[in-house]
DNA sequence: GACGAATGCTAAATCATTTTAGCCAAATCG
DNA sequence: CGATTTGGCTAAAATGATTTAGCATTCGTC
């Protein structure tokens, strides 16, 4: 690490200044324009040095202002999502942004799209966000309950969307509350399980403890106790191994499992694998489709949720509706996700 | 779609010149500032609804320099890579691009770092990347042939670091040539596999290519015969599928696979399941780790590659010693990428 | 009816950079 | 030796937005 970037920073001008040139010499040769601006090599070489010596960095948004070319808009968009979340759903939200993005553009209208990531629980450290002067609109998600604090909160200062999540005051795009939480039960159940159980991770999204409770609520109405409840650390399938393998070493009993995130899933499929359970004659086991090759896993997992094509597909437009200006009032859209039953939950006869 | 944005963009002043008031009174109504600034409701009013009807757009770069805090330095950093790369990848090295960045963020120096993608083989088309006014430095990875010649072509003019492929000029880091390739058909031939066959995608990055290449070499040298080919459209497993059986249907042969892509791989598996072929027993496959969930599939994938913790390792400290103004020579660096022999290989008898 | 305060704005500076027009001295040419 | 060219630079404008200081009015009060 080299100690010199802790000195301040240093402008064109203080280069200038320092060498006894103008600033538009020391700007010639950091373009490798010194010969057509005819600027001597034994000038250039002394710049090149001072740049180097000062460490110079260059001031993108002076460079970007002054190559803007007049009457042109150019919109800043960003997915945010969390460093933790898993990145499927995130790649095809941007590739619909982009996609919308280039049906939009113009002559005279550009757009640029990225995705930046934010430490879960921590989004309010994320610079720039509360200034007005980087994004033009951005599309949040997978945040914590502390994220969604900060955003209840804070009030951005730009137009966004916010997936996954209801916060008062944004426009949020989400799937009808304690439907997967529902249906999972009731998919377990109707395969004929007696002793249903849910694994989740320790830290939850507001959709997933909404599906965890929901889940609880519908096995205890219709069996009259609750599930069990097995927490992982985090959501890889070695989480789920560890804690799977503690739940039955325990004692624990589980004829259905319902697993919040595909990966869990799989982490369970290995478990039960290993103690010669069979899936579903043993154990039946439900996840949500956040993961592409759920239907190729042995044997197909059936998986509810994974509605989020459509909630991009609803996301998107709700962002270019506000850009183009539009003073809608914030409202919430809710989103049905698609049930796939696969041979994981087949009915025991 | 409005057709508003095809008029050209305005600025403050022209919205304030068009209300004949300044354009102060203009920026104080935008950051809602109108009631400190004693801008009274009525002439407010006429400024709120002049931009709305010429669809302002606030310059970011304009609002960035004038909040610009003197002695400080912003770098821009970017990953490029391609729509329809894979992802885990490139959160990862996303990850230890922002870790690296953190630590060395000081009072003076802060970092923005964003994922951005562009279509396979259409690099060039990306706004921006020959301009000197949005990078400070870019990791690039996922290139098409036609992205790497354009690359070698154009000469970025901001630091940066290829991954997983050789461009003169360039900084980058890649495999070792013809390891994977040579080791895939290695562990193949050593599984006892008479009839090697390798599956591949239509589009295929450098470091694919070399890949198979390698993997025909080794296999034609060993068993004076060459592997057959199978070529899929996309790199999903039921592009796997669909080439696969066709594959089958026309009485092709084959008791071991060479899948450059995991997810192809798991779409092998499910077409030999089908077919009543086991793994390994009638036939061993061998996957490139470029997916976590390799070591949980049924049964578990032996895989090489994967090296990209190790590439994305050393990448990112080759760029951050480009940023720090080294004048170095650009180099490569070679990794030799792990292998995990699994079930799927393993010996017959 | 004079003074102070409130109201409603504007002019100009500032942020960092690039480029255009042009200045002055030295060299070359006729 | 005067005119022209070349070399080596600089001053200043321009890019778009925000903020600070301040200028006119009008209003209220004694």
């Amino acid at each position: 690490m080299k100690t010199s970037e802790n000195r301040p920073a240093v402008t064109i001008h203080e280069i200038a200044q320092h060498l006894g040139v103008s600033s538009a010499a020391v700007s010639s040769v950091l373009s490798n324009r010194q010969v057509e601006r005819r600027i001597s090599d034994a000038t250039a070489k002394r710049i090149r040095e001072a740049i180097q010596k000062l460490g110079y960095v260059p001031n993108m948004a002076g460079r970007r202002l002054r190559s803007h070319r007049p009457a042109t808009r150019e919109f800043n968009l960003a997915i945010l999502t969390s460093f933790e979340a898993p990145l499927p759903l995130v790649a095809q939200a941007l590739h619909t942004l982009q996609a919308e993005a280039d049906a939009r553009s113009t002559q005279h209208t550009r757009h640029a799209i990225a995705i930046e990531m934010f430490h879960a629980g921590r989004l309010s450290e994320k610079p720039g966000l509360l200034d007005a002067d980087r994004y033009h609109g951005v599309i949040i998600t997978n945040t914590l309950p502390a994220d969604d604090a900060f955003l209840a909160k804070a009030r951005l200062p730009f137009p966004a969307v916010v997936l996954g999540r209801r916060i008062p005051g944004y426009f949020c795009v989400l799937e009808v509350p304690d439907f997967v939480g529902r249906r999972s039960a009731e998919v377990l159940l109707d395969a004929g399980c007696k002793n249903p159980a849910v694994i989740h991770g320790q830290l939850l999204t507001q959709a997933t403890s909404e599906r965890v409770s929901a889940f609880q609520r519908t096995i205890r109405a219709r069996r009259k106790q609750p599930p069990a409840i097995i927490v992982s650390e985090g959501l890889q399938p070695h989480n789920a191994i560890v804690a799977l393998d503690e739940f039955f070493a325990g004692g624990g009993r589980c004829d259905g499992l319902f697993a919040v995130t595909d990966s869990l899933a799989v982490g369970a499929y290995r478990v039960f694998q290993q103690r010669n359970l069979s899936i579903p004659g043993d154990v039946a086991v439900v996840g949500v489709g956040d993961h592409e090759l759920a239907e190729f896993f042995t044997p197909p997992l059936s998986t509810l949720a994974g509605a989020n094509d459509a909630m991009v597909s609803e996301a998107v437009p709700l962002l270019f509706h506000q850009l183009e200006g539009s003073s809608d009032r914030p409202r919430e859209i809710l989103v049905v996700p698609p049930v796939y039953l696969r041979e994981s939950t087949q009915r025991r006869h």
